[in-house]
DNA sequence: CAGAGATCCTGCAAGC
DNA sequence: TGCTTGCAGGATCTCT
């Protein structure tokens, strides 16, 4: 399921095929798709279309395409690139790669095209569990779970599609925050940065977590403290970290969450890595089930195998009606089990 | 008010 | 074979 480096992978996919093209028509195949957007189906399809995507930003888990109106002279097609992909993978994560208020990346445009001016509104989508945006040829035949088609104006020959099984996902149209040079909607302004953008605040991370009673595994996927952090990559980060989930994070000491965070940051780039590289053709290519990664992971999904670093048995716990796994003899359950408690004693 | 749990949804796998 | 049940999970809502 999409998770932060599945998501950028989307991103990138998104700034390369879909930026700067004008909308000329919406379908919203599937209501639910569109539930975010409180006027309707209609509405979303009426306020996009005659507009321009101007950028693909990321936060999180997160995407988001700010709306530009149409220059006058920007009649003509776009000779938008129809080319191989290949390549776009191999950015430095965390080095831009965010997307976050990239100078340039709002006023860059395509190449011949007037740049229209901005609307004030982005289009926000989500991937959730099972969600997909692909580019595809305006020929192919519909997914089983097309949801929501965009075509466009120019003569590319392709059109965005969102593609949800579970419907999960989900696009939207909102404002954006007042002063956010990136477009950012309004609706998702609490979202923390994730650990790979370059302005993630470690000492306020850090003082959250000393702040919460809660546990470690809860604060990981908490999207207002760090974001992009789902339940798979936190298992692995809390493997690699020899923390057990339910450790309070107020037990944590400085140096001991950093090296907490430095392994969320490598498993998300180990990720990313990987996940760029099934991204060469036409389409943006987001199977959130295919595993590319799955052949890398240490800890989830692998119960009752042996631990790679101890031998011990893996194990897998209920926890908030999924699981978390974990090796018993790596990650020791915390001793102090309420966080309450945890809150007065000393830091481990 | 913060934190914990329920809830949405669909397809697949396991069990009877 | 065919049905039922459980599981998967992110974000949001509700409850304590």
């Amino acid at each position: 399921m999409p998770e932060l480096p599945e998501v950028e992978v989307v991103r990138r996919g998104l700034e390369r095929w879909v930026t700067g093209r004008v909308i000329a028509e919406v379908q919203v195949l599937h209501p639910r798709a569109i539930r975010r957007h409180l006027a309707g189906p209609t509405d979303f399809a009426d306020q996009l279309t005659g507009h321009r995507f101007a950028a693909a930003c990321r936060r999180g888990k997160y995407l988001w395409l700010p709306l530009d109106t149409v220059g006058a002279d920007a009649t003509a097609p776009t000779e938008h690139p129809v080319q191989t992909a290949t390549g776009l993978a191999h950015g430095a994560p965390g080095d831009g790669a965010t997307g976050h208020g990239a100078p340039g990346s709002v006023d860059g445009g395509v190449d011949g095209v007037t740049r229209g001016e901005a609307t004030g509104r982005s289009v926000l989508g989500h991937l959730g569990m099972s969600g997909q945006l692909l580019v595809q040829p305006e020929t192919a035949a519909d997914e089983k779970h097309l949801r929501i088609r965009v075509r466009f104006a120019d003569a590319a020959g392709t059109e965005l599609r969102f593609v949800d099984q579970r419907t999960f996902g989900g696009l939207s149209l909102h404002d954006q925050l007042p002063g956010a040079p990136d477009g950012l909607p309004d609706v998702i302004g609490h979202i923390a940065r994730d650990p790979l953008d370059p302005v993630f605040d470690e000492t306020a991370f850090y003082t959250a977590l000393r702040r919460c009673r809660t546990t470690i595994k809860r604060a990981l996927l908490d999207q207002s403290l760090i974001s992009g952090v789902g339940n798979i990559y936190a298992d692995e980060a809390l493997w690699r970290a020899r923390l057990h989930f339910d450790r309070p994070t107020a037990s944590l000491t400085r140096p001991r969450a950093m090296e907490l965070l430095g392994h969320v940051r490598d498993v998300m780039r180990a990720a990313l890595a990987v996940g760029g590289t099934s991204f060469d053709s036409l389409y943006v290519n987001v199977n959130g089930e295919s595993g590319y990664f799955e052949c890398s992971l240490d800890a989830y999904g692998r119960e009752d195998e042996p631990c790679r670093r101890c031998g011990a048995l893996m194990r897998r716990s209920p926890w908030m009606n999924r699981s978390s796994y974990f090796c018993p003899r790596c990650q020791r359950p915390p001793r102090v089990v309420s966080p309450r408690t945890a809150r007065s004693g000393p830091a481990v």
